[in-house]
DNA sequence: GATCGTATTATTGTCAACAATCCGAGGGTC
DNA sequence: GACCCTCGGATTGTTGACAATAATACGATC
């Protein structure tokens, strides 16, 4: 057989597909923090029955983007200065993984190459002066990043990262204006994985998640103290233990919008 | 009012409970890896119905503990060696992570009163040589060590990761029989934390990363090039992308056998 | 006037039944 | 004998309805 390279025809379920749009929505900022996800209205938005929207919401919880309370709903997650922080703190850790394997795997010319077709994408974006596509460049190249260390385990995190982060700067209403500046760093970043220059890589990569934070939250540091969570996490850590004790919340701070695009 | 720390009555939600028993199932190997998890089943095990069983079972799909094959069902994780050493190497890098917040943001004090409590446990059970209470001690080290972090992300990850590291040493049939060196290392870390010694931490914990992959695929090293994946994940990652071409399967391997304990 | 108790209403949690799909067995045909 | 088609059984996917719970509004009481 000549043809050798026919990917399975299997589609993903229902709820993966709506997981992944509700995903979305969260990211760019359809969904901001706080809101309260109806079950009834979604499944109608989605055309499908609540049974596998409630399965996508779970999935959602799980990863930690949906926040559940019994009888009550499922809500968007609230960013705290804390949250920006580690979300920060942990992208660092991912993406240095990340670029230690592509280094010591023997991945980087060819992970050099898929980064540099983002990258043109992202120069050419800012050329013409759309933010937006900018943006989303900048998301894919983590991404793309990460996923050329070949690891399963940090690529599924990573994306749960960049959603967040996508939060973050929806939520602090930066218009997100990616300058020249932010294209060299990644520029540099290409560079270095394709010189073979490993610990220059690392550093580049954490001095690119400082200057992340510093923009979304101005005089905090990755390497300082870090900001007091108002709710340090619970040693046992349960994915959605609702530890917020009292809280003066209005019933319903605004439907989904616009989820299905 | 003088008692001020009172917890929420709030419990958790019928499929965060769900999850969690079946989570503990496929660490200890009750649920060994490819496994169909029959949804009637099950079902009549938790009795309760099938709706709420699906939500926790979507919620361990979104974790990478479950593959979901259309119409056909859900399946424990298959492991091969590349998932070991993607394990093992994304623990290091978490844990790493974590270390390093606790160094830098004065939380070695209270880190290393409780990680002295689990190694207590630890070596009292290798005193008496109970592997399994031995073995639980060692994973709830890692899991305290990454809480002491107090980085929220952080700790759910560490969480699914010692999940699928105990799914590792079920599955390769070790006993794991926890030798004094193994608690010789842990307490090293111990050590490094309370006399502030950051990089000999790291050190400890990236060399102790090391053993454990040593024991579990002898020959292999987390530094070196790694195992090729048999089936490289596609770039988009997709959490739940069922990209098995072919599989002579047999209709049902086993049932589940003892979930709720 | 403020507070407590009660009824209402909307939402979530759960369930059992229906529809769609897939696997395997059996029989027929070449 | 090998291959194809068809049928039966079983499992998953989806739906709509019912039950349980919590927030709100209203009225009674001190």
């Amino acid at each position: 057989m000549a043809l050798a390279e026919l990917q399975p025809v299997n589609r993903d379920s229902t709820a993966a597909i709506i997981a992944e749009q509700l995903r979305a929505a969260i990211m760019n900022g359809s969904l901001p923090p706080g809101t309260q996800l109806g079950e009834v209205d979604l499944a109608a938005k989605f055309q499908v029955s609540r049974g596998p929207l409630r399965e996508a919401m779970q999935r959602l919880v799980q990863e930690g983007l949906l926040r559940s309370e019994r009888h009550r709903g499922l809500f968007v997650i609230d960013l705290e200065p804390a949250d920006v922080f580690d979300i920060y703190t942990t992208r660092n850790a991912i993406e240095q993984a990340a670029a230690t394997l592509i280094m010591r795997g023997g991945r980087a010319e060819q992970a050099a190459g898929a980064l540099e077709e983002v990258l043109a994408e992202m120069r050419a974006a800012v050329r013409r002066g759309d933010p937006h596509a900018a943006s989303d460049a900048d998301s894919r190249f983590h991404e793309v990043l990460v996923a050329a260390s070949g690891s399963r385990r940090l690529t599924r995190m990573a994306r749960t990262l960049l959603t967040e982060t996508g939060m973050c700067i929806a939520a602090l209403q930066r218009t997100y204006e990616v300058p020249d500046a932010q294209v060299a760093e990644h520029t540099g970043i290409v560079d270095a994985i394709r010189g073979g220059r490993e610990s220059l890589l690392l550093k580049l990569i954490d001095s690119h998640m400082e200057d992340g934070i510093r923009r979304l939250l101005p005089g905090y540091s990755l390497h300082g103290p870090g900001p007091e969570p108002s709710e340090p996490p619970s040693s046992a850590g349960a994915a959605d233990a609702p530890a917020r004790p009292a809280r003066p919340r209005t019933r319903r701070r605004s439907a989904a919008r616009k989820p299905a695009g």
